[in-house]
DNA sequence: TTGTAGGCGTTATCAC
DNA sequence: GTGATAACGCCTACAA
């Protein structure tokens, strides 16, 4: 049951290792005759190149590590989705690793990969690996190719790219579109300050409302933590208790606009009439909920297919891509909420 | 800014590789004044061992492939999580695949892991892999465990270990739960007949039925093919224009049953007034649809932990699991829609 | 206590 | 046209 190699082959055909590999690779030196013999056998044989010698003979793996600090998001498992579609398509494979949210473990999970030889590193960190950027800076290989998906993350000397998808023209024209709609008072619901992504869209949302010349109240700016429903209806809760109510929430997820709109309806409010949610990202529970949710739609599966596209324009034609920042067009898709 | 080897350590202190081997292994032979220098070396050259070579020397790559038919539900990305817990948890990686329902697609990947020399080999196939039985017999090699999650599928003399939840008990529960209720018109939207898994809930729902010796009809008992949003509404649409109309519709998926409830709505039934409705797998959908969707708790995170659990006694413990089934429990969850 | 050499499976550079 | 051999990085039985 063992598995054939090229010296059984040899053996069978009383020849040396070295013809049949040169054989298998139709290597014009070797005669027709040789070549047929061989094949044969290793037809019969079913042998198949052992990839872990070709991997140290080579120093290549054709594997990529990918780390995600979540996959319980429909947003990182379509980008998983793309990776593995492109990579696949290209001969790559995937070694799949979540960090669970923990920084600590995205540093030990690069070391780990850098051991395991893998020809390119894809992270989607968490929020908080921002705070471990030094550690993270020294810890960075030049020769594997190191791409960060969703984030940005700037070091001291290094040059990373990344990809991202355009956070801040999403939110100004999901904005400016319900300010044409004539909403006026409006909310968010951001992440910490500590998000990269937070803070686009927060300066997309203080932007467009100056430029179209609306007051901004940052009464009704807050943050969530955890990105939950319950977040979201308490959050809601706490945004229609004041004064000058809101006449729109924006919100950093579709699972806390899903909150808010719970959150508003227990209370009698009337989506959109009264108040409009806009949600981020266009994941499937959008289409779900009532009523269906407004959101930014995110192209998860397209990002994850430009991700290793950018990975192996690196690795097949050596392009430097120290400096590439791809940031992907998003689409407001509107629904019942806005 | 190439990795250090035994080769560079035993240069640097005028040894060999053998000695820098053992003193690295700490092995007794070795005196502790060698240990040490080639520790300091080795610490100060950040050395790691190549896992390719292991691998190679080994034949062992502490890897397992894992096969998806999707990722893009819910709980088949619960499983994921799992499995990667479980795995890494303990020190084993995993090669991810998706197959997008293609059962031809999978035999492939299965060769492909093979020729990759992974450790053992977990799928969750596609519901058509079961027509393609009989070359999935001969694929499997008995010298790298094979495991199967959520279906069954049966061969002619190979033996092979499923992990699956018990729909059966769970359809009962859900059901029986049901009647004693007082609903009396049960309809269930099932998946095609060549579906283990929607075969198991079938039984279990026909056979809790007549135990309770409730009237079963057939033209109420129907089947989806995609599982989505649309085709469940449009099959509630059929569903509810019987003469004799359904007062529970049971459905082979959330999204399938959230299909049903819009539809419902839209008609203007009351659930669970008129028509309760019941969902399979307590994904991240049913908290957010309303009503509240009922549901059949699958554990995906369990489930993939268990796989490997189950996977590791074989490798770890020599085990025989050819003829392991394990069924894990569900859990009926009631919310709103029943 | 340490060194030598063979082998894991492959490719490539020499010879012949 | 084919064979022998070194090398990729590591471990280990056997020598010394």
């Amino acid at each position: 049951m063992k598995r054939t190699t090229l010296k059984d082959i040899a053996k069978a055909l009383n020849t040396t290792i070295a013809t049949v590999s040169r054989a298998l690779h139709d290597n014009p030196e070797i005669s027709d005759e040789m070549k047929n013999r061989v094949r044969e056998v290793a037809k019969l044989y079913d042998y198949k190149p052992n990839s872990t010698a070709l991997s140290l003979k080579f120093q290549k793996s054709y594997t990529f590590g990918v780390i995600f600090f979540t996959l319980n998001q429909y947003f990182t498992t379509q980008i998983l989705s793309g990776l593995l579609q492109e990579a696949t398509k290209n001969g790559y494979k995937l070694i799949v690793a979540e960090s669970n949210y923990d920084p600590k473990k995205e540093l030990e999970l690069i070391q780990e990969f850098y051991e395991l030889n893998v020809d390119g590193i894809l992270i989607l960190p968490s929020r908080k690996l921002n705070t471990k950027r030094f550690e993270l800076e020294n810890i960075i290989r030049d020769d594997v190719p190191f791409v960060i998906i969703d984030r940005t993350i700037y070091f001291e000397k290094k040059k990373i790219p990344f990809i991202t998808s355009d956070d801040y023209v999403g939110t100004r024209e999901g904005i400016s579109h319900l300010i044409k709609k004539g909403y006026k008072r409006f909310a968010q619901i951001k992440g910490l300050d500590s998000s990269s992504i937070s803070n686009i869209r927060y300066q997309a949302f203080l932007e467009t409302l100056t430029r179209h010349k609306l007051e901004i109240d940052h009464r009704k700016i807050i943050s969530c933590q955890e990105f939950t429903k319950e977040e979201g209806e308490e959050l809601a809760n706490q945004l229609m208790s004041l004064e000058d109510k809101p006449d729109v929430i924006f919100c950093i997820s579709d699972m806390v606009a899903v909150g808010v709109l719970h959150a508003l309806r227990k209370k009698g409010y009337r989506v959109p009439e009264d108040v409009a949610v806009l949600g981020f990202s266009n994941s499937n529970i959008c289409e779900v909920c009532t009523p269906q949710l407004s959101t930014i739609h995110q192209p998860g599966v397209e990002m994850g297919k430009k991700s290793i596209k950018l990975i192996l324009s690196n690795i097949k034609q050596k392009k430097d891509i120290s400096d590439v920042k791809i940031v992907m067009k998003t689409k407001l898709i509107e629904r019942e909420s806005t």
